[in-house]
DNA sequence: AGACGTACCTGACCGC
DNA sequence: TGCGGTCAGGTACGTC
């Protein structure tokens, strides 16, 4: 899934047919996906305009009219597409596949909505880890969900001090603390990978033992992998598209995510990136490159 | 308190 | 062709 690029990229495709938009007809195929849905879940959302489409962490935040927010999370295997019949003035130059009768009638197709931009967007999610709900916009910072939230990667507050100070006193591998939503939201298996090797980092080292400039360097590898991602409109692993349904090219450019068995691509190295597994995840590496 | 394992769910892929 | 085992981008909860 999506990790904080991808979201970033379903929110690009989603802003041009959501914000300043209401929600002509909503539709739920299922009670719930990871969690239930809201009652009355489509008569809450029918007839609302979307105020502005933001994102925290891997959620999107869609503030309505009427106070309440929509939150969505696309889980492992979620997909977001939309459908415009491209006659509107106000898609300006943003294109979409044309509308078909088909389109979100799909086995795994949870949920339709539809707006007056006119499009229609659908949710796709085959293993139903995502999830949609309805929280009052006031109560965000301490509804559960988002309580225990960390920084924004992308955001000034995010820097070396701070990951500095964070990491202080964890025990736990560099890895997993950086997966850990409530140091840094938005940051997944792949992009943690890729920030550790291309800042010299062995993923097993222990949080507290990484040296100050090293952890400035990992803060900037951060930032720059996502900004590269976001550019490229998101990476693209097995199912997950755009909302135009275009794969995103990132995948292309990693340098160990997946690569298990591969030459590592440093100049002058010898090594072969290496897959390991952490907390249960998989961890991509090379040994030679990263200490 | 913090770290770890496990559960949630379906599909793709690999080896036999 | 079919079957079983393993793996997948995330999060939450129980247990030690």
């Amino acid at each position: 899934m999506p990790e904080l690029p991808e979201v970033e990229t379903v929110r690009t495709g989603l802003r041009p047919v959501m914000e300043g938009h209401a929600f002509t007809h909503v539709e739920t195929r299922r009670g719930n996906l990871r969690i239930p849905f809201p009652n009355d879940f489509a008569g809450r959302l029918t007839g609302r305009t979307v105020k502005r489409l933001w994102r925290r962490a891997k959620y999107l935040m869609a503030d309505l009219d009427d106070g309440e927010t929509f939150v969505i999370h696309l889980g492992m295997s979620g997909r977001i597409a939309v459908y415009a019949d491209g006659k509107s003035r106000r898609l300006g130059r943003f294109v979409y596949p044309a509308a078909s009768p088909g389109a979100g009638m799909g086995e795994h197709d949870h949920v339709v909505l539809e707006t007056d931009a006119p499009a229609r967007i659908v949710f796709t999610d085959h293993r139903r880890f995502g999830l949609m709900t309805l929280v009052a916009t006031a109560d965000i910072e301490r509804h559960r969900l988002f309580k225990g939230i960390g920084v924004e990667p992308l955001s000034d507050e995010f820097d070396a001090d701070f990951l500095t100070r964070t990491l202080k006193s964890k025990k736990t591998p560099i890895k997993s603390a950086l997966l850990d939503q409530r140091v840094v939201a938005g940051l997944g298996n792949i992009y943690v990978c890729e920030a550790l090797f291309r800042s010299g980092i062995s993923p097993k080292r222990l949080a507290r033992s990484v040296s100050p400039p090293r952890i400035a360097a990992l803060v900037k590898e951060i930032k720059a992998v996502l900004k590269d991602a976001i550019a490229a409109g998101g990476s693209s692993l097995r199912d997950h598209r755009r909302t135009d349904g275009e794969m995103g090219y990132f995948q292309k450019t990693f340098y160990v995510y997946d690569r298990a068995g591969e030459p590592c691509r440093t100049k002058g190295c010898k090594g072969k990136i290496r897959r390991v597994v952490q907390a249960g995840r998989s961890t991509f590496y090379c040994a030679t490159c990263q200490k």
